[in-house]
RNA sequence: GGAGAAAUGGCAGAGUGGUCGAUUGCGGCGGUCUUGAAAACCGUUGAAGGCAACUUCCGGGGGUUCGAAUCCCUCUUUCUCCGCCA
């Protein structure tokens, strides 16, 4: 959410940088959010007004009964309740007028880093770097959904029975394999200095508000309706909201925290072409790592939490390259994203393993997550988050990168430890 | 699930109708002293809105009253006891 004081204060930059994200009606969103905001101001000046008097009114009384002065007490009795409800008026009103002011700021995307490229589609995001070389075979590539089957790794037709489409079954090594993975990167965000949290994968409305899930993204959630909770699309949600309501001290920065959750995400209306396997699911399992940064110094952690992210891909021995996201293509509360695909040589198509954002205030201030100084001076945090990484799309990327022609397939040897075996075959 | 108790500032903990935004202790910050530190002493220290005056906030919401942290209703959460249980 957007901060009202900089709409105020820099009006017009603000409508640019919402053009840049292709909101070409911001000149008049923001005209609604200032003429609100003055409403708001005026309703809140009065009702001040009225409270004074009624504060005033509330002192005074107990002397003159002290005094004896009965008429004068009685009379400034039935003023304070005239006041009474002429301030439950205005204050309603008020409440009234925040509630607009609220949805107005929702209809805001955040505003885009001035790095970010000006574009309408994914053709127009910037390849950052391009790295690792694509695998060539001498026979067929199979994709990974005919490979799952011929090792017997996963089971969607399972899963369908259990559950539905999208909530595939893994089995022996194809489990062990994720296991893996999960554990080798809590290991190395953990080495790289964050701090492991398990939180919980059901979230509350005020959650999914904090972080920007709701009131756009409804659709996007599971709904656990009977008791109003939400299944988390992403670890970012519980992690991030941890910092909700909070002040941090300025030395406590910056807080590095991983998580690994699974994911739930209903992708209504996103089947098609290109969903194959395991290119999109309904349930999947995800390390993510989320930071809450002074603002003078996100923009370096991001590229920290990039570089950490490309060095994992680079242990897993797979090729990728970094997108720069375009204002057509950047998610409404980011203002900087950056994408991590794979390349999976079967399918040969890039796979989005990660992304890799910062919100700058736009989450902190919905999650009111502010910073003080030694002077208890405050500001607004700036959040960040990284996938580190999404893992099926990273399992189809190896399981078909690393195919062989009679020996199976080859686990990237970093990964050898954790799941005790050199080939799936 | 049943019975009872409680929810106050970063923490602990007073306050049961009228200058209470809230005594006090700890912690934090600033200072005196010290070569430096500790101890001691002094000062300071909640949040939001407003240019300001000022206003609001004592778990959330509602009510009683001229006036509520204090009384009533309700919801949520926590603790104790009982029951059940991974």
């Amino acid at each position: 959410m957007l901060q009202v004081a900089v709409i105020r204060q820099e009006k017009e930059r603000v409508i640019k940088a919402l053009n840049k994200k292709r909101l070409f009606h911001a000149d008049q969103l923001i005209d609604k959010v200032l003429r609100i905001d003055d409403e708001r101001k005026a309703v809140q000046n009065n009702l001040n007004a009225l409270q004074t008097e009624a504060n005033e009114a509330a002192k005074l009384i107990p002397n003159l009964m002290k005094n004896g002065e009965k008429e004068a007490a009685e009379q400034l009795k039935s003023r304070s309740i005239e006041l009474k409800s002429q301030i439950k008026n205005l204050d309603e009103q008020l409440s009234g007028l925040d509630q607009q002011l609220t949805q107005a700021l929702y209809e805001l995307p955040n505003l885009p880093h001035e790095s970010v490229p000006e574009g309408k589609t994914p053709d127009d995001n910037e390849v950052l770097l391009s790295k690792g070389s694509i695998p060539k075979f001498d026979f067929k590539a199979a994709p990974h959904w005919d490979l799952i089957k011929k090792y017997d790794i996963i089971d969607f037709e399972l899963g369908n029975k259990i559950t539905g489409a999208g909530f595939p079954i893994y089995k022996g090594k194809g489990a062990r394999l994720v296991r893996a993975l999960i554990n080798f990167f809590l290991d190395q965000a953990t080495n790289a200095g964050y701090l492991e949290v398990q939180a919980p994968l059901l979230v509350n409305e005020a959650s999914a508000y904090g972080t920007g899930q709701l009131p756009d993204k409804e659709g996007q959630m599971y709904h656990a309706t009977a008791d109003n909770y939400y299944l988390i699309p992403t670890a970012e949600v519980p992690i991030t909201n941890l910092y909700r309501d909070v002040i941090i001290d300025e030395r406590e920065l910056p807080i590095k925290n991983v998580g690994y959750t699974p994911c739930f995400r209903r992708e209504a209306g996103s089947w098609g072409a290109h969903v194959r396997g395991l290119n999109r699911l309904h349930q999947f399992d995800k390390v993510e790592i989320v930071q809450i940064a002074h603002p003078s110094n996100s923009y370096k952690l991001h590229e920290e939490m990039c570089a950490h992210i490309a060095a994992l891909l680079e242990s897993l021995e797979l090729p990728y390259r970094i997108l720069r996201l375009c204002g057509g293509d950047i998610s409404f509360n980011a203002a900087l994203c950056h994408d991590f695909e794979v390349f999976s040589a079967a399918q040969e198509r890039w796979l989005e393993v990660s992304s890799c954002s910062n919100f700058e205030t736009f989450q902190a201030n919905r999650l009111k997550l502010r910073i003080k100084d030694k002077q208890n001076n405050k500001v607004l945090a700036h959040t960040l988050n990284g996938s580190a990484l999404a893992l099926p799309r990273i399992l189809a990327a190896i399981l078909e990168n690393n195919q062989t022609a009679n020996q199976g397939i080859r686990i990237p040897s970093v990964l050898v430890p954790y799941c005790g075996f050199e080939y799936i075959n």
